[in-house]
DNA sequence: GACTTTATATAGACCAGTCGTTATAATATA
DNA sequence: TATATTATAACGACTGGTCTATATAAAGTC
C-alpha cells in the first residue's frame, strides 16, 4: 500500500503540467498530496530530481498507453492520427487551457540544467515516437517515410499544444489534426 | 542612449532562451547585463513581468525580421519554408542544444500566472503565423489552407525545436523540414 | 500470549540561501 | 540647483534540503 508515494507523484504530475517545474515548490506538492515534508525525502531521497523522474516517467507511460489503444482502434493510419489530435485538443480545452504537454515543461526547463532529467525526457519522447512509427510500419509505410513522419507527428503535437494554450482556443490543433491526416494519407 | 536599459534587456533574452523564466533569477540578469538593482527598477518599474514583456516582444521581432527576410529572398514557398526550418535547426546545433525557441517557455511557464504575458506571446506567435500566412497568399494559397499551414508550420517548428533540444540532435527539425516542405507543395 | 527489537512511515521545526521588491543614499548630468 | 541614474542595503516570503522526534506495525524472542 503505496498511496502516500503515490499521492506525492500524482500531486506532482498535476503541478507541473499546469505551472511548470520551477514554478512548483516542494511544499506546494506536499500541501496538494497532503503528506508531509518527511515522507517525501523518505519517498524520494533524491529531492526534487528524482521525484520529478519518477513523476514524468508516471505521466509519460499514461500518455503512451493511450497512443497506443487510441492507434489501435482505427486501422487508417490517416483517421487514427488526426482522432488522436483532435482527442488531445478536447482534454486541452476542458482543463480551461491550462493543462496539456505535461513533460514539455521539464524537458524546456531542465534541458540545461539536469542531465538525467533531459534523458528522461528523450526517452519518453522516444517512446512516443515508436508508438507511431509502429502504427505506420504496419500499415507498410517506408521505414524511413514512418520515423520523419511520427517525429513530424510529436513535435507538431507538442508545438500545437503550446499554441491552442497560449491562444486559448483549439485551432491550431485542429489544424494539425487536418494537416497530419492529409500528409499521412498522401505519402505511403 | 539607452544602453543600460537595452543591456539589461537584450541579458534577459539570453537568460529566458537557455534557462527558461522562473530558473532565471533578477540577480542573475544584473549579473551578467552589468547594471546595478536599481537601474533595473528605474527602467522597469513593473517589475519582472513589465521586464518579461519587453524582453519577449524585443526578441519576437527579431525573429519576426528573420522569418520575413528569409521567406522573401526565395520564391517557392515549399523551398522557404524547408529552408527557413533548417536554418533554425542550425542555430538550435550550433547553441549546442541549449537554445530555441526564446518566448516557448515565457508561454507555457506564465500560461497559467499572468494574462498579460500569455496575451503577449499570443500576439507574437500570430505575428510569426501572419508571415508565413502572408508568403502562402502570395502564392495564391487558398486562405483557409494557408493559415491552417501556417498555424502547422509554427507548431512543428516550436515542437520541433523542443524535441532537438532533447534528443541533442537536429534530426527531428530535419524531418519537419522535408514534410512540411511536402506538405505545402501538395497542397496549394 | 507478552515483551522486545527493528523497520516503516509520519510529522514538522529548522537551515542557509535566493526570490522579487522596496527604500534610501550617492552620484552623475543638465 | 534640479533631474536622471546608479548603487546598495534591507525586507518578508519563499526555496530545496536536513534534521530529530514520534507514531505505527511487523518480526523475533521468551
Amino acid at each position: 500500500m503505496t498511496t502516500a508515494r503515490d499521492q506525492i507523484i500524482e500531486a506532482t504530475c498535476e503541478l507541473f503540467e499546469m505551472q511548470g517545474y520551477h514554478a512548483t515548490g516542494l511544499n506546494q506538492i506536499i500541501k496538494k498530496s497532503g503528506s508531509p515534508k518527511g515522507s517525501l525525502y523518505y519517498y524520494f531521497p533524491g529531492g526534487k530530481e528524482e521525484l520529478t523522474a519518477e513523476a514524468i516517467n508516471y505521466t509519460g507511460q499514461i500518455i503512451l498507453q493511450r497512443i497506443e489503444s487510441s492507434l489501435a482502434t482505427i486501422e487508417d493510419p490517416a483517421v487514427a492520427i488526426s482522432t488522436f489530435i483532435l482527442f488531445v485538443a478536447q482534454n486541452v480545452h476542458a482543463s480551461g487551457y491550462r493543462a496539456g504537454g505535461p513533460i514539455t515543461t521539464v524537458a524546456l526547463e531542465t534541458a540545461t540544467t539536469s542531465e538525467k532529467l533531459s534523458e528522461e525526457c528523450a526517452k519518453i519522447y522516444q517512446s512516443w515516437q515508436t508508438a507511431f512509427t509502429k502504427k505506420l510500419l504496419q500499415s507498410n509505410y517506408n521505414p524511413q517515410q514512418a520515423e520523419s513522419l511520427a517525429a513530424t507527428i510529436i513535435a507538431s503535437l507538442e508545438g500545437g499544444i503550446i499554441l491552442s494554450r497560449t491562444y486559448k482556443n483549439v485551432k491550431p490543433l485542429e489544424s494539425i489534426a487536418e494537416q497530419m491526416s492529409k500528409l499521412v494519407a498522401a505519402y505511403k
